[in-house]
DNA sequence: CCCTAACTATTATGTTTATAATAGATAATT
DNA sequence: AATTATCTATTATAAACATAATAGTTAGGG
């Protein structure tokens, strides 16, 4: 699958990935910017035709679940940027990833760990 | 800086950077989809008007100059999925990264090199 | 030096995205 | 059971994005 989410689409699926699933209230709550009510519902029942959610009856409200994974919809964009930024060079992209200022050395180490673990798997 | 390229936009500034500048009709010759001669030009004159782009008279084409990064782009655009779709881990991106199917070892060898540089710099 | 092919500038239009006001429906409270 | 606060459904509008037709201009070949 791959789905094409516009800015705001994401905006609410991040919500609904995080927790599991959400109301439209709980989107006001979590996001950045505020919106009103009719607007985060509007979105709602476009990603809802789209088919990357459902809702299902939570007292008087809906409440939204995801029917993609963030997987689906991250390396949609990934790949769009791995092409056209880093002419596909995955190297540069992490060369960004990771010399960001705030990127710990735990955080490193996990990434190299899980590279090791690819690297055999593919020479094996 | 933190310019926002939209899809078309991105795709004529790949062209500049790859090639170092760029006319229409080069942008023409490589783009994956064609559009008119008239779409790229006024594509590139909004990425002027931006102040991403600046121009020079070469014969009778212009010929236009990229005045952003790379990595000033893909890095608006990464933070974003980082946030949105990863919450924030970057491990969990590069998993998606290298465990696409045609990534090779000796790029995965490269990522792990440059990583054992960064992890350096930061325990020092 | 003039002509014209090739370019730039102007103007226009359709589509997608983002936003939200308001009308209609309903669960919960009293 | 009536009321109302809270929700969904409908409808509308504006901004951003993408595209391109055509008008105006000019570099360079003849």
């Amino acid at each position: 699958m791959s789905p094409h989410l516009t800015k705001r689409e994401l905006d609410l699926m991040s919500v609904v990935w995080d927790d599991g699933s959400a109301t439209v209230n709980d989107v006001l709550d979590r996001l950045d910017d505020d919106a009103a009510y009719s607007t985060v519902l509007t979105i709602f029942r476009t990603l809802e035709a789209k088919g990357f959610v459902r809702h299902e009856q939570d007292g008087k409200a809906f409440r939204y679940y995801s029917l993609i994974k963030p997987d689906d919809a991250g390396g949609t964009a990934l790949s769009r940027i791995l092409s056209k930024v880093y002419q596909g060079s995955r190297e540069l992209l992490v060369a960004r990833l990771v010399n960001d200022e705030d990127v710990s050395a735990e955080e490193l180490r996990r990434i190299r760990k899980q590279l090791d673990e690819r690297l055999k798997e593919i020479e094996s």
